[in-house]
RNA sequence: GGGCGGUUAGCUCAGUUGGUUUAGAGCAUCUCGUUUACACCGAGAGGGCCGGGGGUUCGAGUCCCUCACUGCCCACCA
């Protein structure tokens, strides 16, 4: 044989994935077929393929090529989303690189750099996932700032408007100073952190007392206006009434009581800072105080601090520190843990700020999504991530989503203002068409008015990507008919509430029809029927994969490194759906960085590796025309049998999105029973096979091949056409999802059999340092059982060829010179020439018999139980039954050796 | 503070309404093997009072209570 040894997945990953796309083999448009739909979760446009990635798409992947398969109409859409915070931030660094500030450009020009870095760098992921394999409609791919995308989003926004659910509002919200935008709640991330607590204290006015205040922001003194104590608190009863005497501004503030504030915390003394703090603004708010905000948008201190003016809050903290030492105000410093709130992409502590936003009043949505998932419209994988969700949705809990960012790169919030009138329209026309009308002055020009400034959340667009990628607001509504609702969704747990709820709530909202021209969804209104949650890739350590942490690997050198099959091999053998999967890279104790390498991939690259050799060695043989042997035709029937039963186990393991026994059933039969056992039967010793077994062969391989192509799918579809001549069009990505025939389970059980004797001559064999191939003889004791199974000439023949044995007879009673062990229930005696240790050997057989005495009675207590007998299944005692017989059956054998 | 999970072999995990030969897999470990598909392989072995305690039941890894440890979500944190 010439061809090498080990498979090489280079050139034949890349030959296949073009094969497949030189066909159109991932194109869907709709037909009378079944759809089988699933809208690709959009990367980031500034995203490069991570572990999570390969997880998630592989494992879609995976599910498409198996609808594909089964004949379904695979559609499976991709796309990049706009990211905008994490896009603008790109686009903004890169032009400071080139000396440039943003304040420079006009929106216009800004908005030409972002496209032109979006065109250069947003389509390399997908390139990525291509080598991945994934195989999506690549023609059909979108992003959700592409006109039409876009049109739809505004659409949707004015439909919300009009239908009273967006409203703008001046409230306290999350400020990332570094992005000078807003954040929803959802974009804090909060962590627990070591920080200072300050005692300062306050003078009362016209006294010479004072109250200490613990503060974590002295900075913000300046902004104080009020100072606050429980009313209950006797220790600052007295105080009731009066007024404190600000530090550093000396300013008089009133002492106020509120219940917000714990006498346990600090001093019990709290002072009351409504423009930075959200509970100082309700405390504020409740008792009338002014607000005084200090603050610009970029963190640092404007003219109304009077001190530190220009410095950034950081800077200012540490001189308001200093300063407040030399007055003799600041008495004490203490440490103390707790949580701070950062921007998820800028990583730059929040700020609260009061700012005027657009919200999306989430009442009705809310109530809607959670519906939806409850009454089972829609079903979560694992069921259990229902509990999240619910919790996250439920009246109490959920608030309204800021969805406005002050950003350029999005969707332009499609409001426009005119002396105090609001205007929301899809175009500046319509808008201008409103404003004429409602001030009755049809000279009022496109001038006059001013559209909002802020772009919208990406999230918001995110959420109609299900009807979008369809342009399902468009009017025409053809494909949506056909394609909506989606399949599945495949996503991680993670975005549940980013993403997940609000497609949810879109899918809803905009399928309703009642507003004019929402959609009519023909199969239902949610926008998926299926959620299938994937869980965190994390390192060995349990800590999630990110790059600050370096506990990646790259996924590119893992895809070259054990091909692409390996890597989705190892991705999926460790997914159970929803459970968070340790990556094995190993962590480089020195640099504390995680090493490209995977035991679990590299599992995969050698299935691969088994596989090419499976094929190889069928490659080599010769057919000829003669009749199969028995034992060829026996082994034959039982690989057919055991395949049937393994497409039976995947069929439920998908099912349930258990990818993970997928893969591991075919990993366990291919390599396990077709290669360890069933080509070792049939292997021919002069290298010529019979047409038929040969055919039969083929045939069983063929079908493992498309069973594992959703898996693997490069490899298998080189096999595939490696095992016979195919004509065009015949390919393993089309083929079809094999079916499970009825099988003979008592074929399957004799083989369990004979498996058992193998093994156990094999163990004698190793036990006493006996060469494997010194072909020895080997008796059953007769019983009803053990002359059934030596009547089959081809069960010796099989029996003989895998434990190399001369002969395999019947005998009445224990041969001379022979080592007893059991075969199940049956007595086999195995001729040595060796003298045997007799005493060990009933040693042995001793203490196995007391085992099995130990069990039976077991078995029989349940037995002997009326209540058993007449309670449990009828299948479970008579399971009992044929346990109680088959260990009277053992200990009878046991007892007859041991004389 | 409120809620949800987890705890099974050295590691990562299965164990689906309680009953499938007194617990399974993959990996790792140990022993042996230069067998012409594959040493990226083959053969064999060892390894678990199913976190502790209590209860329900004829029967519990599986249900209930309790304790311990652990992970996560939400809220709050002067």
């Amino acid at each position: 044989m010439s061809s090498p040894k080990t498979y090489s997945s280079k050139d034949v990953e890349q030959r296949w994935y073009q094969h497949w796309l030189d066909h159109d083999y991932f194109r869907s448009v709709p037909d009378d077929r079944e759809p089988y739909t699933i809208c690709m979760p959009p990367p980031n446009v500034t995203g490069v393929l991570h572990m999570g990635h390969m997880l998630q798409y592989t494992a879609q992947d995976a599910l498409m090529r198996k609808a594909r398969l089964e004949g379904k109409n695979a559609c499976w859409v991709p796309g990049t989303d706009h990211a905008s915070i994490a896009t603008e931030a790109k686009v903004v660094k890169k032009l400071r690189a080139k000396g440039i500030k943003k304040s420079d450009l006009t929106r216009e020009e800004f908005l030409q750099e972002a496209f032109a870095w979006k065109d250069e760098y947003g389509g390399i992921i997908l390139e990525q996932f291509k080598l991945l394999g994934a195989g999506a409609d690549w023609s059909r791919t979108r992003f959700t700032m592409e006109p039409k995308l876009s049109a739809q989003v505004l659409k949707a926004f004015v439909k919300l408007y009009e239908s009273g659910q967006l409203y703008r509002g001046k409230r306290m919200t999350n400020w990332d100073p570094e992005a000078q935008t807003v954040l929803s709640n959802e974009e804090v991330v909060y962590s627990d952190e070591n920080k200072n607590l300050y005692h300062v204290r306050y003078q009362v006015e016209g006294t010479g007392e004072y109250i200490v205040v613990a503060t974590s922001r002295p900075e913000t003194i300046m902004a104080d206006t009020g100072l606050a104590v429980h009313p209950d608190d006797e220790r600052y009863t007295k105080y009731h009434g009066k007024k404190v005497i600000v530090p550093l501004v000396n300013r008089a503030v009133p002492i106020v009581t509120d219940d917000y504030v714990d006498p346990e915390f600090g001093t019990g003394a709290l002072k009351i800072t409504p423009a930075h703090d959200p509970n100082d603004y309700e405390v504020g708010q409740r008792h009338g105080l002014e607000v005084i905000d200090i603050l610009n948008a970029d963190g640092s201190l404007n003219g109304l601090a009077e001190f530190f003016v220009g410095e950034d809050r950081e800077d200012a903290r540490i001189s308001a520190v200093k300063k407040l030492k030399e007055t003799g105000d600041l008495l004490e410093t203490k440490q103390y843990r707790t949580s701070v709130g950062r921007s998820e992409r800028t990583d730059s502590v929040v700020e609260p700020r009061l700012t005027l936003q657009w919200f999306l009043n989430m009442e009705k949505l809310a109530a809607t999504a959670l519906a939806a998932v409850k009454e089972g419209e829609i079903d979560f994988h694992p069921a259990g991530m229902f509990n999240m969700y619910q919790s996250w949705l439920r009246p109490e809990n959920v608030r309204d989503w800021c969805v406005s960012r002050q950003l350029w790169w999005g969707q332009q919030i499609p409001a426009w203002y005119h002396e105090g009138e609001t205007y929301v329209a899809e175009t500046a026309e319509e808008a201008l068409a409103q404003a004429r009308e409602k001030t009755g002055n049809p000279a009022l020009q496109l001038s006059d008015l001013k559209q909002d400034e802020d772009v919208l959340d990406t999230w918001f667009s995110s959420a109609l990507w299900p009807i979008s990628v369809f342009d399902g607001m468009l009017g025409d509504t053809t494909e949506l008919e056909y394609y909506y609702p989606s399949t599945l969704m495949v996503t991680g747990w993670d975005i549940m509430f980013f993403w997940v709820a609000r497609m949810i709530m879109f899918g809803y909202e905009f399928s309703e029809g009642e507003l004019g021209s929402g959609f009519v969804a023909k199969h239902g209104k949610m926008p998926f029927k299926d959620v299938f949650f994937t869980g965190m890739v994390r390192d060995e350590k349990r800590r999630k994969m990110t790059k600050s942490l370096g506990n990646s690997p790259d996924a590119m050198v893992l895809l070259e490194r054990y091909g692409a099959d390996g890597v989705r091999f190892g991705m999926l053998s460790s997914a159970a759906a929803g459970n968070d999967i340790i990556f094995d890279a190993p962590i480089d104790p020195e640099t504390k960085k995680a090493r490209n390498e995977s035991k679990l991939c590299d599992q995969g690259r050698r299935f691969c590796n088994k596989l090419f050799n499976a094929n190889r060695l069928l490659q080599g043989w010769t057919q000829v025309d003669r009749d199969p042997t028995e034992a060829e035709q026996i082994a034959a029937d039982w690989l057919e049998a055991r395949l049937s039963q393994t497409i039976e186990q995947v069929n439920v393991a998908f099912d349930d999105y258990r990818l993970s026994d997928a893969v591991m059933s075919l990993y366990k039969f291919i390599w396990g029973d077709f290669c360890s056992l069933y080509l070792e039967i049939v292997k021919p010793t002069d290298g010529e096979i019979s047409q038929a077994t040969y055919d039969r062969t083929i045939a069983a391989f063929e079908q493992m091949m498309t069973l594992l192509h959703s898996f693997m799918p490069f490899i298998t579809e080189e096999i595939w056409h490696q095992l016979k001549d195919r004509s065009a069009g015949d390919d393993c990505v089309v083929s079809s999802w094999p079916k499970a025939k009825a099988y003979d389970a008592d074929l399957l059980s004799r083989f369990e059999m004979l498996q058992t004797l193998v093994t156990g001559v094999r163990e004698v064999r190793k036990s006493r340092n006996l060469p494997e191939r010194d072909a020895l003889d080997l008796y059953f004791r007769r019983s009803a059982t053990s002359e059934a199974l030596l009547s089959a000439p081809a069960f010796c023949t099989i029996a003989s060829k895998l434990a190399y044995l001369n002969q395999l007879e019947l005998a009445e009673a224990q041969p001379d010179n022979s080592l007893a062990f059991l075969v199940k229930t049956e007595a086999a005696y195995l001729i040595l020439d060796e003298t045997i240790d007799v005493a060990a050997e009933r040693e042995k057989m001793e203490a196995e018999l007391k085992r099995l005495k130990g069990f039976l009675i077991g078995i029989e207590k349940k037995l002997g139980n009326e209540r058993f007998v007449a309670g449990a299944p009828e299948e479970v005692v008579a399971r009992e039954r044929k346990k109680q017989a088959d260990t009277k059956e053992k200990i009878g054998q046991l007892e007859m050796m041991l004389g």
